[in-house]
DNA sequence: ACCGGTAACGTGACCGGTAACGTGACCGGT
DNA sequence: ACCGGTCACGTTACCGGTCACGTTACCGGT
């Protein structure tokens, strides 16, 4: 079947005119007779007829295509990057291709189909530093940071702005009266976890000079490491009021191992979590976390490969977007001990 | 930068034969003498030659790309299925590209994009019926059905044994002694929803002819619609001791309406989810469910479409996937009303 | 009448691969 | 010596668009 299609040149047969002036007409040239292009436009709606994209590929050299490779597409962050880049790609004529890469060698394979094979003409990068998959990024390709700094190199950018974002997170509990505050955070190869960390302690420090965190555990985004990294704080009878966990999943882990000890949120122990994720204001109790519109922040750096790619000359963009405190029921001041009353947390999130 | 590429005819001229030898080499022809192959390998490697996918496929009229347009990247199903899909279409040497049509008339312009400009080879169909979009069916191109049946034509499809999983969950509150059970389904236009109520009723008749569903509500997927169904009975004062909510995110809801109310979960009302989302084991309580390996769905899915792209006169196969139960902890029996142990649910779910 | 300019359109090459076919060298059999 | 067959490789056409350029007809100015 990929023969059977109607081409150019069939089209150029049935209105008795070259190829050429059919080429023109799609194009929306301006110098074509109006008879001429009424007669190719009948030709073109009688047989159907729909350019390949294939060969205009070839012959232009361009393919209108981006790639953004993430390290799995289930997570609610990533995929909400690729929702919004892809629609702001679209808006722009542009494709955007989504893979998946859970490792190194696949992200590898991935670049060398998709830029060695001259798929598509920018990259999207995510986190390229958490293990050596940045040693294959493609060369001669445009190529956007979406989280991690890049490590030297000119490149266009696009990060959260996670250093404010941590700062602003223990400021709450800061603010509550917490100071034994213990800190769940993502691997630390990982920019933003070294941010967010960075940002706790600056917040401390700014408080009081020789403020730090009470305990920290390294986890890996999943529920479970938050859940183990309570159990052994509580195990070897670590004494703390607060946590701040680095993303959602691992704060939900940490509550439950709490609640599983008998210790009461935020009765006896405060949790904040990160990211915002639509289920956060379902939770028992709802999260109190930080909200930050991923999905925009895709929709930027689509922005700047498009415009990276359109005019190549450009200065480099650096892109930050900022977090803001959603304060739900999981937090509370370190004398009262009660829960926040059930707030309108429910309707927060239009996406749950 | 695209024309800068090399090109086989450069790899020819440098290995001293013509491209076409070149072309031989690439694909594995046997029949080239051993140092003639030698030679034109050193001139790839040195040159660091890769060939053109775009002008491949023009050439083959073939793209080895696959199409899946699912109506949001975000859902945990919708982003299981295109990571399953993805990776076993990348293990046949195919490529998946997926793309969220959130209403019919995206779908549209994605299926002329992607169809009509003859990039993609195949498609796969998440519950096309939802809306019209199915009317904009690609003609003449390989499709597989994901979740809805086909209505007329031949297809391929991969279905979950919804009846089968609607009654298992029913039978489950059944056999706790539940009667009175309330049910929030999904938006009925969709094939799940209508089958998982079926196999609600076949459930109950099974046990008891005239037994019914205490109330059913159309719900939307979503969170708050579950928790406005759960205000809206009991502020009519409907008697129920269970619900079977078709998904988690409308379980999860429900759960917190009878929260907010003062009703205890299992204690007062039995809540059954559907989907067992990454994050199910992690609520409070744990919550009771239905699994389905829907990754699993996705790359079945991706077989299907492979092989009648490979073998187009082969009969046409339905799959279907079976649900399995998975009894957390937000079910109890009538009589006792007491939360069930804190199992060992946390570790159940991998990918938490 | 001649000329330059331009609008409208056609012709042929080209993009970078693959397929079909042609050709010369070599081989063994008669 | 002749012949058919096979191996290794080159030549050429082709996929379906776009681009650069050529051609024709028509126009107004001198």
């Amino acid at each position: 079947m990929p023969r059977s299609a109607v081409t150019i040149r069939d089209v150029a047969a049935l209105a008795g005119v070259s190829h050429q002036t059919v080429s023109r007409v799609i194009n929306g040239y301006e110098r074509v007779n109006p008879d001429t292009r009424q007669r190719v436009q009948a030709a073109i709606d009688q047989l159907g007829y729909q350019p390949n994209v294939i060969a205009r590929s070839m012959a232009l050299g361009r393919t209108y295509t981006l790639a953004c490779i993430v390290p799995n597409l289930v997570d609610f962050t990533f995929s909400s990057i690729v929702e919004g880049a892809q629609a702001e790609a679209r808006r722009s004529g542009y494709f955007l291709l989504a893979a998946s890469a859970p490792d190194a060698r696949t992200f590898a394979s991935l670049i060398e189909q998709l830029f060695m094979g001259r798929m598509a003409e920018g990259l999207f990068a995510i986190n390229p530093y958490m293990d050596d998959r940045h040693t294959y990024l493609p060369a001669n390709v445009p190529v956007v940071f979406l989280g991690a700094r890049p490590r030297g190199g000119c490149f266009d950018m696009v990060s959260l702005d996670d250093l404010s974002a941590g700062a602003m997170a223990t400021r709450h509990l800061l603010e509550l009266g917490h100071r034994r505050i213990a800190h769940i955070t993502g691997p630390m190869v990982e920019d933003c976890a070294q941010d967010r960390q960075a940002g706790m302690l600056q917040a401390m420090a700014a408080l009081k000079p020789d403020l730090a965190p009470a305990a920290v555990v390294e986890g890996d985004w999943s529920a479970s490491t938050g859940y183990e990294a309570v159990q052994s704080w509580l195990a070897q009878g670590l004494d703390f009021s607060a946590i701040f966990a680095q993303n959602d999943r691992m704060a939900v882990g940490a509550i439950r191992a709490l609640r599983d000890a008998g210790r009461r949120v935020p009765g006896d122990v405060s949790v904040i979590g990160f990211d915002d994720i639509p289920l956060a204001s379902y939770f028992d109790p709802p999260l109190t976390t930080m909200h930050q519109d991923i999905e925009y922040s895709g929709a930027q750096a689509a922005r700047l490969l498009i415009r990276r790619l359109e005019e190549p000359g450009a200065s480099f963009e650096h892109w930050q977007q900022s977090a803001q405190l959603v304060v739900r029921c999981t937090t509370a001041s370190v004398e009262g001990g009660e829960a926040l009353k059930p707030c309108d947390y429910l309707r927060r999130s239009s996406h749950a």
